[in-house]
DNA sequence: CATGAATGAGATTTCATTCAT
DNA sequence: GATGAATGAAATCTCATTCAT
């Protein structure tokens, strides 16, 4: 019964508003943190009036959520694309080696964005990766699966688990600025030692 | 006979007052998060008026940065308490096993505060306790030199970073609310392995 | 063989588009009353774009007077047109009967589009169709003047006057939702007898 | 779980604040209208600030609820007063007389304001005093079927009906300014006889 | 002429901080 | 010292109107 049609700009000219939007939502939200971005210096620095900014985006809500879901798919990209030509007989180590620098790669991207939109928003918005984060833990678990007797392990879930969460911390540091005395290249290199420690250790 | 029935010390007085100041600040931030804590509420929850609250406290920087010190001083105690026992000729998996459990213990004491603490914060605040993480960084460093020898790798100082911070997102996620066909428990057991695995493992 | 195919003549497609818009202005005032009424709604609502509803209509207020013009008119219509086949040598009762009646047919047309009219944006705009209220409130007196005999009240502006306003409640609410218990058809078979009694009772 | 006490300003200093802040809120209501009302200049004229104003109403809605209760209780009040004294063995044309002049009197209060949150907010927000008008339309009802032996209508429910209809606009037209060439007491006296001229006029 | 994205003034609302009592 | 009402700067959001395409 209410009237209720919100034009949505047209498609083509959008692209690059949208864009130009979001770049600059990052930007803030890097420089500033979340607790001090706010629409009015988005609008500005992405050089439009807050007015245009609010037709892109209904609210700071939704502009945060497609900045997210721009960035996982950006991310989800390099990593597929680092992943393509992973032919799926390697080893365990070859395999896990792949995985460790396409997520590597893809945490190249945009750091400190990453970390703002994972750490900081993690309470305020119902994260909609969730979805990327399934989909790479069920892509664990198959690896797993694949080499499941080479592993020393049997709860192949838990092990994911662990590898997961292993994964994620140690490339996000890698990525990240890194205390004086450790050095990023080498704690990459470090990170296959430590999955293939943990999963094929004799117990 | 005097007037014994006076006002208590200030001393005693304003122990109690930051307590329960800090009590509401933990409450709200976990019940509302970080963006929508405000400093009206807090003083509402701890049952005095705003005006008071500002009298401890200068601002709501002051605010959060002292509940900040207040938590992890308290993590701090049960972490050195479940350490204070703790013999310095164990092997290597003991010092570690000791190490973890005293860690879960000291994260168990209010995993959700924690987490607010150390993610949605690290951007606004500047962390206090880099001083902690420095110790822990440093008596890390101290039990892995002590064991050199079991150990297949060279670099302690990356060794160190490394297991600092696998134990930190297990031992997190051990306390945090963990995803349907996890369990808690057993992923705790698997911290050690992990460790172990990666420092240990043939080279 | 000259083009024959062109534009239609800008008049007759000026007078389709205005219907047009008007309609669609009436139904976003209908549904989501005045104060959520806007000029890009109504635009999307009527097909066009809100350039070319300021090619039509200057600013949203002479949008709105035209609507208010145009209801005006309609309804005049309606009422002139139950009204033309009435004699001049009609009794009190018929011709108030009449009277009635053609008020009814006018109020059938738009009820609720014409309570916001009326009642909504009587302070923002000045009423165009004063004239019209001056014209309905003249015929009344000449009629109540042709009768002017039968009648036992003297001041025969005042009768206009209060005839009127009795008139235009009980009609308005013979046509809008009536509460429960009350019958429409019911309360308009009333308004002649309210209104006779008033002008022929025994003072 | 959520922590939602809103503190409402204490009762003592509330009650001249509340009514500066109704008073400012009728007058620009009043002289703008609705849609040019807006809460700085509410706040503005009450001589707070805009955040005051806030603290005593969450929104503007509230605001205007709160105006609308606080002059449908006035009115009431007044109405209630002049209704007192009316003993309850009165003939017809007295207890009628009773009520229209305790109507007027109600009335007289802030004629303005009262048509315009009747009919300029009549659509925006459910009345709140639905109650009252039920309650005035109950009263009319038993006071009807007191004096039902004189009556020349049946159905008390519809006359009731008719009759509130009645007294509202012609009351109200008493009130407000009215065309030139009627006398606003001569209007007054003149709704006794519409009344009971429809009541008990001979069928 | 038509379009609809862009504008920006202005409206609503929030909240850290102050200060009279 | 304590209080909490008051403040007002700043943030969010709306929409009548314009103007480049």
């Amino acid at each position: 019964m209410t009237l209720e049609l919100r034009k949505q700009p047209s498609q083509a000219r959008s692209k690059a508003m949208v864009d130009t939007i979001l770049d600059a939502t990052a930007r803030v939200l890097v420089e500033r943190g979340y607790a001090k971005t706010n629409t009015n210096i988005v609008a500005e620095l992405a050089g439009i009036s807050v007015g245009s900014l609010y037709r892109y985006y209904p609210n700071k809500n939704a502009l945060i959520h497609a900045l997210q879901e721009r960035h996982v798919g950006k991310m989800l990209g390099v990593f597929l694309n680092s992943t393509a030509n992973m032919t799926s007989e390697g080893s365990l180590a070859g395999d896990l080696k792949a995985l460790i620098d396409a997520l590597v790669a893809a945490h190249l991207l945009e750091p400190e964005l990453n970390r703002i939109l994972e750490e900081e928003l993690m309470t305020s918005y119902h994260i909609p990766n969730n979805d990327v984060r399934q989909k790479f833990f069920a892509g664990t678990r198959v690896l797993l699966n694949r080499h499941r007797a080479e592993l020393t392990i049997d709860d192949i879930d838990l092990a994911a688990f662990v590898v997961v969460r292993i994964l994620k911390v140690l490339v996000k540091n890698v990525v990240l600025p890194v205390p004086a005395g450790v050095d990023a290249s080498k704690l990459q290199a470090e990170i296959l030692p430590v999955v293939l420690g943990y999963l094929t250790q004799s117990r």
